[in-house]
DNA sequence: GCAGGCCGTGAATCGGATTCACAATCGCGC
DNA sequence: GCGCGATTGTGAATCCGATTCACGGCCTGC
């Protein structure tokens, strides 16, 4: 039934929260759920579909962040950077979770999961291509965007994409930007992305792109986009949320 | 004795890459060695250590590429890109090992892993931030490069970088990209890459950013910087190398 | 030649994902 | 209400593969 579906989703997203992925167990998942360790394979073929089901769902419920960025009446240039505020601020909610779609994009769990679940998580991030090829059109329309420079709308922002992700990945690699003294890394990705666009020629350009002015402006559309404060990743921390959950053992 | 571990890695690489990650074995891989399990141990405390350890001596191995990269007397702008070539050249040797670097970043790895691999990874990675220093240092020097924006160096090169690190990520995803309909990611990466140094106002800038352009500069640096030809992702595929190991079953 | 230590071995152990024989429950015809 | 086949849920048993460790052989110093 959907319902345990549901149930054995949420549980899961519990315990990784609570205790991280790398202890994620499927007979403890059972107990946790009040149910038998077969009856998590009556809904999942493996533990990796049962993770790339997590990830997905997840994906879905971002949606609506995404969704809220997207039908954001301000200007197209800003509505990008809503997307990417939208991520940042779902990935501070649950900095676990960032780490389980990572996990998941990983050939050894992308491939050891079944065609279905893999075919639902891109039929999941659909709906995100589509709000976005909207935000570009409506750039290119309204005359902010004169040159896409020969791209596909999904192509022209696959660049923001990728700079999402890749400083995601840099940042919850623990230590590795520290040892490159890199100690912002969402206020930098946000300037980056500033400068990315400016690259485009996106208009309206930010110039000069600096801290303050970056700051201001992530500031400025969580406000007004989603009624929220500036995330703390992007306020102060050289990391996401404090991680509360003790702390797994450096090394054996 | 170093030699011996030197084996281990070797052996260990070539089964990644004749049969893949997902399905390396401590005991085969022992085997294929000539050696006994334990032996692995006295070497690694956990496989983790050793796919960190690989992934480190593979990052080494590629610096060669990247100093040559930096040595090369062109351009500033181009010698980035260079480094970006040389990249994506080592790459499309060995996609596998793309494929574990990204794995070993990974949580469920990089926490699994001891304490002195991890450090030995950032070690190896620290003389590339040094190149790219340089790169931009001299870049600034020459004028190159007016307006850092308040980043330091290696700030600013981590916008590249991300861009890099994404755009694998998504490559390697076997379907994500077709399902939206990216069709050549690494010709993509280069001209994002020169928008993104455009936005920097990073001189000469290359306007109009164009496909055959941008191919064009890619194969120049190619045959200039590193004696080779335009690699195979950039001309022609729509993704890495195409993939001669027996397809994994695609689910089960 | 011999005791002691070191190294390499691979069979045994252990942890955890996955399976499957069985039990419980259900739906239906009588 | 009752019996019976089908369906669902169970958790102990199985299986796989990483990790350990008791052993045997080798080398070194005496």
């Amino acid at each position: 039934m959907a319902r345990r579906e549901q149930l054995i989703l949420d549980t899961a997203r519990d315990l990784i929260q609570r205790e991280g992925l790398l202890t994620l167990q499927m007979s403890r998942l059972a107990r946790a759920c009040g149910l038998a360790v077969g009856t998590l394979y009556l809904h999942f073929d493996t533990k990796e579909d049962l993770l790339l089901a997590l990830a997905t769902g997840n994906a879905e419920s971002r949606l609506g962040l995404f969704a809220r960025a997207a039908a954001w009446n301000g200007p197209s240039r800003e509505r990008l950077l809503a997307v990417a505020v939208a991520d940042t601020l779902a990935l501070e909610q649950a900095p676990e979770l960032f780490r389980l779609h990572q996990y998941v994009l990983t050939e050894v769990v992308w491939n050891a999961a079944s065609l279905r679940q893999r075919q639902r998580m891109l039929d999941a991030t659909a709906p995100i291509q589509s709000l976005l090829d909207g935000i570009v059109a409506r750039a290119i329309a309204d005359g902010d965007l004169p040159d896409t420079h020969g791209m596909a709308a999904r192509e022209l922002v696959l660049g923001a994409w990728c700079q999402c992700l890749g400083m995601h990945t840099l940042a919850h690699a623990e230590g590795l930007l520290d040892s490159h003294e890199v100690r912002q890394p969402y206020r930098l990705l946000f300037k980056q992305l500033n400068l990315l666009l400016n690259g485009y020629g996106w208009l309206p350009l930010m110039a000069p792109v600096e801290d303050a002015a970056v700051a201001a402006q992530v500031e400025r559309l969580c406000r007004h986009v989603f009624d929220l404060p500036l995330p703390f990743c992007v306020a102060h921390a050289r990391r996401l949320a404090p991680d509360s959950r003790p702390a797994t053992e450096a090394s054996r």
